[in-house]
RNA sequence: CGCGCAGCGAAGGCC
């Protein structure tokens, strides 16, 4: 039984719907845990409707069938439908979990909205969950009101990594990359060690700036804490040093990269279009295309911008054959 | 043992 709910999930995760459907089809008794996988599996793979017709089929849903339902909603997009499910739950349903408060954070993007779900997160006295603080103090950044998401954060008593990533995350996502720069030093100074995601965002808060001396002692702190081989910071570092025109920085760390992906060389064609190095420009896509790397659609952007930059309609027309021959490959 | 919290990396065009 426990074996065919991993088959379930493990075909949801697969990408194949169908086969998870069979799998569950299988089962002869199966139990609400077996149902709630069904319900991700088929939300997972843009199955909206079947999910909700599993939710159905399942008598007495307990309050993570219901979750697991919301979230099938929020994650395809359906945010509406998220909060009807939500305000049914309350009429008919089991009281919600914190999980439910995270859920439906998640899908709201409407501040008046918003504020109506802190009432009901307050009235079900759900304000000391860090997990809960950390959706609220997110929905308040999505809304483009920092001050609330500041005023959630300073009332946390309790703060974890992802609290302070959090509101970090706001600030450079509303513009205010100064004020992202500033609560990561205090962070510091709080002895709360951040993670790759922590470093990612201030680093973009420094390309955004343009502050590469911020950009270096963030640096320092990548490789105190170990992240150096983590391939999307390292992506971030080529991109700032790029970004703040400081060329060998950004080759230095792009040479320490192992397992380089198409947006590390992108970051990088990035560096060099900064500088007007349009000939390296076109090195580098072949380069990538040697060492494995296949382009999309961005680096050959970058490829026809550095032709049209360079006016020379024969690298343009040699590029140009090589995305068609690239756009062949598919599959 | 089923649901859930931050990031979601790179490019160009128009205003």
């Amino acid at each position: 039984p426990s074996l065919s709910n991993c088959l379930v999930q493990m075909y949801g995760l697969c990408a194949s719907p169908r086969d998870a459907q069979k799998s569950f089809d299988a089962l002869p008794f199966p139990t609400h845990i077996s149902w709630t996988i069904l319900i991700r599996a088929l939300g997972l793979n843009a199955e909206v409707h079947k999910a909700l017709e599993a939710f159905h089929s399942m008598r007495n849903q307990d309050v993570v069938a219901w979750n697991a339902m919301i979230g099938v909603y929020v994650q395809n997009g359906l945010c509406e439908d998220a909060m009807n499910l939500f305000v049914k739950m309350q009429l008919h349903g089991p009281t919600p979990s914190n999980v439910t408060f995270v859920c439906v954070l998640d899908g709201c993007s409407e501040l008046k909205i918003g504020y109506a779900i802190h009432d009901l997160i307050i009235k079900f006295q759900y304000e000391g969950d860090i997990t809960v603080g950390n959706a609220l103090l997110t929905m308040y950044g999505k809304c483009h009101n920092t001050s609330d998401a500041e005023r959630t954060f300073l009332g946390m008593k309790v703060r974890n990594v992802v609290t302070w990533s959090a509101l970090i995350a706001q600030y450079v996502n509303n513009g205010e990359e100064a004020d992202a720069l500033r609560l990561f030093r205090v962070m510091l100074l709080e002895d709360v060690k951040p993670n790759n995601i922590t470093c990612i965002s201030v680093l973009d808060a420094c390309t955004t700036l343009g502050e590469v001396a911020d950009g270096r002692k963030i640096y320092a702190v990548v490789v105190e804490c170990g992240y150096e081989k983590s391939v999307p910071v390292g992506n971030a570092l080529v991109n700032m040093y790029g970004k703040c025109a400081s060329l060998p920085d950004a080759k230095n760390v792009f040479h320490r990269i192992s397992g380089r992906n198409m947006v590390t060389w992108s970051s990088l064609m990035g560096a060099y279009t900064q500088m007007i190095f349009y000939n390296e420009v076109l090195q580098l896509l072949h380069l990538m295309q040697h060492d494995g790397v296949k382009p999309d659609k961005v680096t050959f952007l970058c490829a026809l911008d550095a032709c049209a930059g360079l006016t020379d309609l024969k690298a343009g027309q040699i590029t140009h054959a090589c995305l068609v021959e690239s756009s062949h490959e598919q599959d």
